[in-house]
DNA sequence: ATCGTATATGCGTATACACGCAGATACGCA
DNA sequence: TGCGTATCTGCGTGTATACGCATATACGAT
């Protein structure tokens, strides 16, 4: 028994899928590309738009919309001077609304103390 | 001219939330965290056996599973020398499953050219 | 008490990222 | 044509983090 050696007989993800769905959180983990994406699911916006919803610089807020759109998050349409960004598809809402609302449910549980027994007590 | 300052009349997410959907977005960027999840979806494991599961080091994933569990997303529970680890609520597991799902969907849409006309390609 | 295993912590290093600034490119208008 | 706006790109810097190694602590068995 206690076979450490026993390795996966469940499903687990490919080496890919881990790979980018990792990309994908690490998008997501930063507080300006958030408000970018959560302004983004009300509807196309702009760069300078968008900049002041995110309340951040321009030249901030393009290179994470490029970031964004490199790893299929986000899409541009041009018109004119003007680029307007979409939230790619209906998984982006879904990650995105997950998170935040699971924002709202952590219990920060830091119980099982790294096991403390001498030291009197 | 044109008033970018009119600012969100939708409901944007405050800072807090922003902050800690973040934070979780960035633990679940890291592939050994996330191969960890996945295992822990499965079932309770302790810190050896995840090590083989996610093909790391004791020593790393006990880092990792400490992080989390600051941050909520396992719990740990000790049984003697070992302490038997689980996800902490099905956020986690919809987190995870989502992002793992999207991997397999991604359209990298690199279209948007930064707006080259002429120049002659 | 001593030894071996299981887990946790501290330190050093290499890597990755966000941001600001400057410069480049594209478009609309006069 | 030239000017202004909007967006994109490159560089430098400070900060954060993952990993390996060594060490510390806890528990069970001899």
């Amino acid at each position: 028994m206690s076979m450490h050696t026993s390795l996966p007989d469940f499903d687990m993800p490919t080496e890919e899928q881990v790979h980018l769905a990792a990309e994908s959180f690490r998008l997501l983990s930063d507080p300006t590309r958030i408000k970018i994406l959560w302004a983004l699911l009300q509807g196309e916006s702009s760069v300078a738009c968008l900049a002041e919803l995110a309340d951040a610089a321009p030249t901030a807020v393009s290179q994470h919309l490029a970031k964004l759109r490199l790893a299929g998050l986000v899409k541009g349409r041009r018109e004119g001077t003007f680029v307007y960004y979409t939230a790619a598809d209906e998984h982006v809402r879904r990650l995105l609304v997950q998170g935040l609302y699971h924002a709202d449910h952590i219990d920060r549980d830091e119980a099982p103390r790294p096991a403390r027994t001498s030291h009197h007590e």
